[in-house]
DNA sequence: TATCTGAGATGACATTTGTCATTATCATTA
DNA sequence: TAATGATAATGACAAATGTCATCTCAGATA
């Protein structure tokens, strides 16, 4: 199996090198120091996977797997990072990407090249502790920077269920025109026009 | 490595424990043949990794795994599964389990164990090709079975971005009374009672 | 050809909605 | 005690919204 490794740093590089090549069954292609140099060595050594680093001076990693996918896509990507980054992990993801695992676990990098040249995803296990919380995110929003209080916060859950003002009263033991002044405040806190922008607000960026 | 298979299928628990013990660092502790057993198994054997199929009579493997995993969290779950069944995805994933391949791909099954008992998570390559869509799934919504039209469908979703009704007269070329009459339409197809609904039930039905 | 149909438009109408100025209460605080 | 501020309520008002009956008109259909 051809592995081409790209990092821009060399005793990084070195050592991934030398690990994979201790596997009798794992061929290093070639060493790239940044992602042009990627770009480049992966379109003559087609190799069956890459190895790469996300952050890297001048071309990052993600730029530079999404161009070696557009001319090859049989070519596996396997990224490694340092960090636990969401933004990462979903570009990555959405980008087709075959693994994501953190630098720290290297001793699992030849399995996880094995399994994702045999066409699998590996992931590296601190990152899908996170994997249900960036499915099902919520409460994360802060209410509380927008000046929005408690009662304020009901209102906007009630209005994200479709509740008319007069419902809303009748729910908070509340007079209507209450609940229209309230509303109106909120609105002016989020810089919204009407409760059916209040709405959506809701639901893309308070419970997304 | 210690694995346990289980699998209400003889058959392809005997494949599956020739293919793994044809590795030299992979010993099959133990063979189960439905959910109950797998726990026990589990829970009395201490494998490293739990291959287990999510179709079993009885107890099911994603019943089995949880409960495995609730007494034992350091045995990974390697999933196996004859369908990509988006359910059982999410299930599989928001319980902790370490890996989800089809059992087409058996060929791939070792590297797979060994990326998960280092601690990797592993998908399935055609698996995955469907996450991206489980992340910002769309327009799996039968707009036809409600009657409602493509010009209906674009309302709905300038209704969903917080547009108002001369807004969306604009875009779409249209009087806004004739947007007034279409909104009226879509909103007694639905049966709900106001563009604040609307929105709502877009979020909660369409694009959740 | 005559008819039917559906998309688009109009105008009238009752409601709902959001804004604003004002007032009333009540608890806290200076 | 008096001043303050938060909470709740009113009334007035303009704008937006949803419903309905009706009209036009082009294209399909008989």
């Amino acid at each position: 199996m051809k592995v081409l490794i790209a990092d821009d740093d060399p005793l990084v590089a070195g050592a991934l090198k030398v690990i994979l090549e201790a596997q009798n069954d794992i061929e290093v292609a070639g060493v790239a120091s940044n992602g042009e140099e990627a770009v480049s060595m992966a379109a003559s050594l087609l190799p069956d996977v890459a190895v790469m680093d996300i952050r890297m001076d001048g071309m990052n990693g993600i730029e530079a797997a999404s161009l070696i996918l557009k001319e090859h896509k049989e070519i596996k990507i396997l990224f490694l990072t340092t960090f636990l980054d969401d933004e990462y992990i979903n570009q990555a993801l959405n980008m087709g990407a075959s693994g994501y695992i953190l630098k720290q676990d290297s001793g699992t990098l030849p399995s996880a090249v094995r399994a994702v040249g045999g066409g699998q995803i590996v992931f590296g296990g601190r990152i899908v502790k996170k994997l249900p919380d960036l499915l099902n995110r919520k409460e994360q929003f802060d209410y509380d920077s927008y000046g929005i209080s408690d009662k304020e916060k009901e209102l906007i859950e009630m209005v994200a269920e479709g509740l008319s003002n007069k419902e809303i009263s009748e729910k908070m033991f509340l007079g209507e025109g209450t609940v229209r002044n309230m509303m109106s405040s909120v609105l002016s806190k989020l810089d919204l026009r009407d409760r059916t922008q209040l709405a959506c607000f809701y639901y893309q960026k308070i419970k997304p």
